[in-house]
RNA sequence: GCGCUCUUAGCUCAGCUGGAUAGAGCAUCGGUUUUCUAAACCGAGGGUCGGUGGUUCGAGUCCACCAGAGCGCACCA
C-alpha cells in the first residue's frame, strides 16, 4: 500500500474529469506531477505540486489554481481533516485519525507484501557480480561490489522479479597461466625443495598457493612434476578449481551464493567467440585497422598494429576496440563478447553487470557491444562501485599485489563479524568512495548503525516476550477502531514512507537508501520508547500486564518493516542483543 | 591530453530523478535509568551546498566553463 500513489491516482482523475468538461487545461504529460513527504516542519501528512504544474498551461497563477482545486479534492475524500494551499503553490493534506487505522489495517494484513512495488513490470534480471580472476581467495577490494550486487539483487527479488546472480569465471588467458606456474613452482619447492622464484614478477608470491600446491599434492598421485609444459592443461583444471573453492567459501561467508558460474575457458573452447564476433561483421562493426596513440602518452614505445577491431565508436566509445591480438589469438575483450552474446541468448529482459572503480573505463565498450547484438541501449546496465578506502589506527592502508599482502575477505569477516561489513559497505552510496577504518568500526561497535537498527527490532521482541507473544507469527485484529496519537502517527507515516524507499532503490539500483531508511525509522522507535520514561501511557505494556490491540499492530508493522528490510540487506535481526 | 566518478557542518555522509526554512551520525558542551533492553533518549552550538555564469515560476539537484580529489586510458584480465 503506497498512499502516495493511491492518491496521485486519485488527483489524477480528478483533473482528468476536469479537463473533460472544459474547466482545465492539462498537459500532454503528467509525469511532473507527483504526491509527496512535506517537510518536517509543516503540519501535514502529504503534499501534491498539480497546481504547480499545470499554472502555465492554464495560464494562471499556482496559487489559483490550488485554492479552486483544494474544495474539489476536500468534497471527494472524507477522511481529509484539512487541506490548505502554501507559498509556491503547494497543496498540502492533512488526514484524519481515522485514516491510519485504515493504514495499519491494510498493512498487517498484508505485512510480507508491504513495500512490494506493484507497478513494476515483472521482468527476468541477469545480474554479473564479483567476477574476480580465480586466482585466489577474495580480498577487501572484492568486497564491496560483491555485496552490492548481492543486495541488488535481493531488491529485485523482493519486488517479484526473476533474477539469476552470476559469476563470470576469467580462467583464461596469461594471469591464469601464470597463476599456474605460480602453483607449479611452489609445488617443486615442496616436493623436491627447489627455491620459489621470487624475482619473476609475473608470478603470485602469496602464501596461499603454498596450500593450494599442498592440497594438489595430497589429491593427485598420477601427475609428474618435471616439466610444466607437460602438465600445465591438467594442473590449470586443478589450480582453478581449488582457487574457486576459496572464493566461494569466501562469498558464502559474506553471506553470497550465486546461481550460476560460467567459465570463459568453456565460452573459448565452445567456438562461441568466433559465432559472436560473426554477429558484428554482419552488422559491419568489425575491421581491420590501426589504433592510434592517445594523446600525451609517450609516443616512443607506441607500435602500430593492424589488428581486428570492433566499431565501439559508433556507440559513443572514444577509439574503437582490439577484438584480436597481433598473434591472431582473442583478446580479453573478445571472449567478453562472446560471453555477452551467451547472456543475450538466455533471454534476459535486463542484464545489470557490477564493476569495480577500476573497470570503469570498460562500459562504454562492453555497453556498445550489447547495444550492437540487441539493438536495445538499455539492455545493459553497468554499476560501479567505488574503491574502499582503507584505514588502520588512523592511517591509510595499502594492499600490495607484489608483496601479496592482502587484507582478505576472511580477514575482515573475523574482524568486523558479517552483519557490519555488509550493513556499513551498503550505508552509502556505491557513487562515493568509502572510508573504511578497521579500529574504529572494531573499537566503537556500539556507534555502528547496524546494531542500531538491531536494538530497535531486540526492543519490539522484548515486548512481545513479555507477554508471551512471538515477534514472527501473523496478528489477527478484527476491529480496528484506534486513536493514535500526533508521535504515533510520525512513525506511521515513517512507515507509509518504506514502499516509496523500495521504489527508489530498485528503479535506480541503489541499495544504500535502505540501510538510510531503516536507520531514520529506528531513530524514530528509539525516540518514541524513550517518551515511555516520563507518560505511562506511551509504554506498550499496561498495568494489566497486556498490550492493547492498537500498540501491539504498531509494534508488528515496525517490526515487520525492519524485518522486510534487514532480509534485503541481508543481515540478521535477533531477539535478544 | 582524453574518459568516468566525486566535491554539502570541524570529520564521515544522506538529500526520494527540479520544489517549501538543506538533514543525520561522529566529535564538543550540558542533561535523562526505583518504569517494556541506556547498544537508548533530550537539548545547544556548527552551512556562501568547490567557484562563476546559464536554463525557469523555482537549482544542492539540470547545462556550460573553471578549480580540486580518486580511478582508468595498447595486444593484461
Amino acid at each position: 500500500m503506497n498512499i502516495f500513489d493511491l492518491y496521485l491516482d486519485k488527483i489524477i482523475i480528478l483533473i482528468k474529469k476536469l479537463n473533460k468538461d472544459g474547466s482545465l487545461e492539462i498537459p500532454e504529460t503528467l509525469k511532473g506531477i507527483n504526491v509527496d513527504i512535506p517537510p518536517s516542519n509543516f503540519d501535514c501528512d502529504i503534499s501534491t505540486n498539480v497546481a504547480m504544474v499545470l499554472s502555465k498551461v492554464n495560464k494562471k497563477s499556482p496559487i489559483d489554481i490550488a485554492n479552486t482545486l483544494i474544495d474539489l479534492i476536500k468534497n471527494e475524500d472524507e477522511k481529509i481533516e484539512t487541506i490548505s494551499v502554501v507559498k509556491p503553490g503547494f497543496i498540502n493534506i492533512k488526514f484524519k485519525q481515522t485514516y491510519w487505522n485504515n493504514f495499519i489495517k491494510n498493512v498487517n494484513q498484508n505485512c510480507k507484501d508491504f513495500g512490494v512495488n506493484i507497478k513494476e513490470k515483472k521482468q527476468k534480471y541477469l545480474v554479473e557480480f564479483v567476477s574476480a580472476n580465480p586466482t585466489g581467495p577474495l580480498h577487501v577490494g572484492h568486497c564491496r561490489g560483491a555485496i552490492l550486487g548481492d543486495v541488488i539483487s535481493n531488491i529485485l527479488i523482493f519486488n517479484k522479479h526473476d533474477v539469476s546472480k552470476e559469476y563470470y569465471v576469467n580462467d583464461y588467458g596469461n594471469q591464469i597461466i601464470n597463476f599456474t606456474k605460480s602453483v607449479f613452482f611452489r609445488i617443486r619447492e615442496i616436493l623436491f625443495n627447489e627455491k620459489f622464484p621470487i624475482e619473476n614478477s609475473d608470478l603470485y608470491p602469496g602464501d596461499y598457493l603454498v596450500d593450494i600446491a599442498k592440497n594438489i599434492i595430497e589429491s593427485n598421485n598420477v601427475l609428474k612434476f618435471d616439466k610444466f609444459e607437460d602438465v600445465s592443461k591438467e594442473l590449470t583444471l586443478l589450480s582453478v578449481s581449488e582457487s574457486l573453492k576459496l572464493i566461494k567459501s569466501n562469498l558464502s561467508n559474506l553471506g553470497i551464493v550465486h546461481d550460476k558460474f560460467t567459465s570463459e575457458t568453456d565460452i573459448v573452447l565452445n567456438n562461441e567467440v568466433q559465432k559472436a564476433i560473426d554477429k558484428l561483421m554482419d552488422k559491419k562493426l568489425v575491421y581491420s585497422g590501426k589504433i592510434k596513440a592517445p594523446k600525451g602518452e609517450d609516443d616512443q614505445n607506441w607500435v602500430e598494429r593492424e589488428q581486428l577491431l570492433f566499431k565501439s565508436t559508433d556507440f559513443g566509445d572514444d577509439k574503437d576496440r582490439a577484438l584480436q591480438k597481433s598473434d591472431k589469438s582473442w583478446t580479453y575483450f573478445a571472449s567478453d563478447v562472446a560471453y555477452h552474446d551467451n547472456k543475450l541468448d538466455r533471454n534476459y529482459d535486463t542484464l545489470i553487470n557490477i564493476l569495480g572503480a577500476d573497470h570503469a573505463g570498460y562500459i562504454k565498450r562492453i555497453t556498445a557491444v550489447v547495444e550492437a547484438l540487441s539493438g536495445d541501449k538499455k539492455k545493459l546496465i553497468c554499476k560501479v562501485s567505488q574503491l574502499v578506502k582503507l584505514i588502520k589506527d588512523g592511517k591509510p592502508f595499502k594492499m600490495s599485489k607484489r608483496k601479496g599482502d592482502y587484507i582478505t575477505v576472511e580477514d575482515l569477516i573475523s574482524e568486523v563479524g558479517r552483519d557490519a561489513t555488509r550493513f556499513i559497505m551498503l550505508n552509502r552510496s556505491s557513487d562515493v568512495e568509502l572510508d573504511f577504518d578497521f579500529t574504529k568500526v572494531k573499537e566503537k561497535s556500539k556507534d555502528n548503525p547496524l546494531y542500531y537498527v538491531q536494538y530497535c527490532y531486540a526492543r519490539i521482541s522484548s515486548v512481545f516476550r513479555h507477554v508471551d507473544l512471538n515477534i514472527g507469527n501473523d496478528l489477527d485484529i478484527k476491529d480496528y477502531e484506534f486513536e493514535y496519537t500526533e508521535d504515533e502517527i510520525r512513525i506511521l507515516k515513517k512507515i507509509a514512507e518504506w514502499p516509496k524507499c523500495i521504489e527508489a532503490a530498485s528503479l535506480r539500483l541503489e541499495p544504500h537508501r535502505i540501510p538510510v531508511y531503516l536507520y531514520e525509522l529506528s531513530s524514530e522507535f528509539h525516540s518514541y520508547w524513550n517518551m515511555g520514561k516520563d507518560d505511562p501511557s506511551k509504554r506498550f505494556i499496561n498495568e494489566q500486564k497486556k498490550i492493547p490491540n492498537d500498540k501491539l499492530v504498531f509494534l508488528k508493522v515496525i517490526s515487520n518493516v525492519i524485518k522486510s528490510g534487514m532480509d534485503i540487506v541481508g543481515v540478521e535481526t535477533p531477539q535478544k542483543m
